[in-house]
DNA sequence: CGTGCGATGTATCGGTTCGATACATCGCGG
DNA sequence: CCGCGATGTATCGAACCGATACATCGCACG
């Protein structure tokens, strides 16, 4: 997971680990709290060691200019190469179970921009369809099994399945969107490098909230 | 935090780990999918030999009666001791940053009734805080970072933040109740073997669901 | 009658991720 | 001048997951 995300990341642009996190922590931040170091660098040198992303020396124009002035462990810029943007297609493109959990989905869904429509749409039903499954265990658990359980417990999950209520209707409405919604393709060729990424898929948007 | 639940969840009955996984999935089926194998029998072990629950042989009643009739690899029971108890007690009632992540929130609070009515404040309060925090984080990046984003990831922190304010106003639900709420004691006696804990915690429902 | 299949049950292995920690630089305000 | 928070790279142990292996039981289906 966190190698789809970095090689997403790079794709948008070259970052160095920091930077990388944030970034992450910015566009996931609905998903996960935010992502380590214990898993970031070492998934980087994996990365790295499989070709599939580069470091770039920081900046080392006039590189004689200051050569050794603090012997500065300067910041390790990493790079998407050529296999490394093949890897993320066959990645983004290949939905296994893990796809559909929360973080799998999450991931993904941060990706929609450069996914294919049908991909889309496979990815949603199948979360739905997870979804869509959990909640009928908790139906289940609150029905059969309701007086095994004390109150506090039995509270939390309807909170449960109200969340998973929710997001089913959240899917439904994103599946609606993605089916008849015309996919203005989102005009961003996926490439790297240029930038200028103000992409405009299929204009997710329009599910509100309505306050009772 | 596993630890903590299997704890909680033979303070209530003995039990065998397939049976206990059956339970922790159904007691914490709203927060996570199924805890692993692979999670589970270690911890036993770890638990074990700490001398926080102990191995009870599966009914030898009779123990010459079927003797090896198939050398039967019997069910492995295990009991909570009384420094499991002890154990228990002290990591419900203590609260670290740990205790506020969904997972530890999730735990926590399904052995509410087992726990005081001053921690079950501070968890509830200290759960807010947080979800508040990562509510303003969302806020930001919707406000702040927006163009910068795509409309899918954009999708994606309108749904993180809705679940967000809506968890908020769950927790205030909670804490009033919590705070004001007399214990009507729900008439579940929960008890397991002897014991006579009949907690009687104050009924957090009344929380409802109103549809539009 | 058997045979296969799903539920019950215990267990391990490799790999991912977390949380804590360490250490170094930079810029800023007191 | 000093401390402190942001920036930045890095490692270690422990927790946890997912896949897998293996064995028993009961029952439905041919």
């Amino acid at each position: 997971m966190l190698e789809l995300a970095i090689l997403g990341l790079l794709q948008e642009a070259s970052m160095h680990g920091y930077e990388l996190r944030k970034e992450l922590t910015a566009k996931l931040g609905a998903i996960r709290a935010a992502i380590s170091y214990g898993s970031l660098y070492p998934t980087l040198r994996r990365l790295q060691a499989a070709g599939w992303i580069a470091e770039a020396a920081e900046t080392p124009a006039t590189a004689e200019e200051v050569p050794a002035l603090t012997s500065r462990r300067g910041r390790v810029v990493y790079t998407i190469t050529a296999e490394g943007k093949e890897r993320f297609a066959q990645l983004i493109a290949q939905a296994g179970p893990e796809t559909y959990d929360d973080t799998g989905f999450g991931v993904h869904f941060a990706f929609f921009a450069r996914t294919d429509q049908a991909t889309r749409l496979r990815i949603l039903e199948g979360r739905r369809r997870k979804i869509e499954e959990r909640r009928e265990g908790l139906r289940d658990v609150l029905g059969r099994a309701a007086e095994r359980l004390d109150a506090y417990t039995l509270e939390l999950q309807r909170h449960g399945l109200d969340a998973c209520e929710r997001e089913v209707r959240w899917l439904e409405e994103l599946i609606a969107n993605e089916r008849s919604g015309r996919a203005p393709a989102d005009p961003r060729p996926g490439t790297a490098g240029g930038r200028g990424d103000n992409d405009s898929p299929p204009t997710p948007g329009t599910s509100r909230k309505e306050r009772p």
